[in-house]
DNA sequence: AAACAAACAGTCATGCTTGACTGTTTGTGA
DNA sequence: TCACAAACAGTCAAGCATGACTGTTTGTTT
């Protein structure tokens, strides 16, 4: 019963440890020093694992990156949901959701996320892991954010703005990556989160009438277009 | 008078050219292998330039990167110019301009420059060359994106709002690196072309339903976007 | 306790990229 | 036409990442 075929148990304990560590060093590495700085000797030494411990869990750096883009994903969805619990709710739900939405994508995780994607791009090994992965994430992603706003999708034209207000956090996410600026990243999303709510018919709930008035329609004639 | 210190006029010609071939191949290589894919010898092979020439004009390959980021900039700007120069006039104008952005940051141009963004966030030398350029170029599209679609950056939000449609395309940029259908992509921008107006008071250019309520459920999924 | 199996550790050869070196061609001025 | 200088071409050694190989330790089962 507990011993299925082969006669390890208690020792994979070591074996999770330690591909826990190899994992998390080629994460930090790749942040550090990109994908091809991400050697597999460095990642070792970071790891504090022998050269052949490495190679006996992953026997190629490829195996490695790829459980790293799996064990990525699984921090990432950790994260999101975490940040997604604590949520307030109300008015100013959106722009919650969309900072939150911002905050992650400026994060380190999506800077290897990024390091993995762009070498995907060129390595068809490495893209036929990373590509349904990611895929199977931006859907998750988007699903947690569809329910997160409480929308219907079912709604033309809807579902374009979510896919749209996560094209732009990935947008923002790649800016942040060579240099920050976290100011700039709230006061677009903070305006884009106005903007959301008054296309998804959230009006009631952002209003922003006071800070500009109409100002916006100063050109084509001013419709007067208040809400 | 025509010889001002050294003796060559003529010959520089041949350099021009030179440098010119091997710049651009060194962008397809960017686009087919990666950065770094990109080797000098695959440079000087797909430039049909000898390797000696090669390390001449361009002594390293950091050398030779920076070159071509100079170079992308250029085209970025030429590409740029001649798709601005032939948007229809009118209602359909701020379509027309978003989705030339999106197609821009969809073309392989972007794609190269990716990769020189991402290989340039760890490697500092190579940092300190795209980084200043890239912020040059971005703010360069930025007043261009205000000038096509005729906005006063004054009003507030407004600033917001055209960073946040270069972010956008952006985003949608990376994600077409990868593997993402130009019809997504058209969707996204569809939707967020006609938000754009909404947000911007334009409304009497895309004719839409009015924004009150939540009268986005009367449109249903017809909206071609021919008309 | 002993034997067996798996996990772990260290070392080394292979292959590749880089850029430095030397020789050749082309163009210019006298 | 000759001399000089710059651009160009080809070759080669150094440095480094990769992963294959061999030996050692740890854990389990009888």
């Amino acid at each position: 019963m507990t011993t299925p075929a082969v006669t390890r148990v208690p020792q994979e304990e070591r074996t999770r440890a330690m591909r826990q560590r190899l994992l998390e060093a080629t994460v930090e590495l790749l942040v550090e020093k990109g994908f091809s700085g991400t050697t597999t000797t460095l990642v070792s030494e970071r790891a504090g694992v022998s050269r052949g411990a490495q190679l006996h869990h992953f026997p190629t750096k490829n195996d490695l990156v790829v459980a790293a883009v799996a064990h990525l994903t699984e921090i990432r969805g950790q994260e999101l949901a975490a940040a997604a619990a604590q949520l307030p709710r109300g008015k100013k739900r959106t722009r919650a959701v969309v900072e939150m939405l911002g905050d992650h994508f400026a994060s380190s995780v999506f800077t290897a996320a990024l390091e993995l994607w762009v070498a995907a791009r060129t390595d068809p090994a490495l893209l036929e892991a990373v590509g349904p992965l990611e895929e199977r994430v931006g859907r998750e992603t988007h699903r947690l954010t569809v329910q997160l706003l409480d929308v219907d999708e079912s709604v033309a034209g809807v579902r374009e703005l979510i896919q749209a207000t996560l094209d732009l956090v990935r947008g923002l996410g790649l800016a942040n990556t060579l240099g920050d600026d976290a100011r700039r990243r709230h006061r677009i999303l903070d305006e884009w989160a106005r903007t959301l709510d008054e296309s998804l018919g959230f009006e009631a709930r952002s209003a922003r009438t006071s800070t500009t008035g109409d100002a916006r329609s100063a050109r084509t004639s001013t419709t007067g277009r208040s809400t």
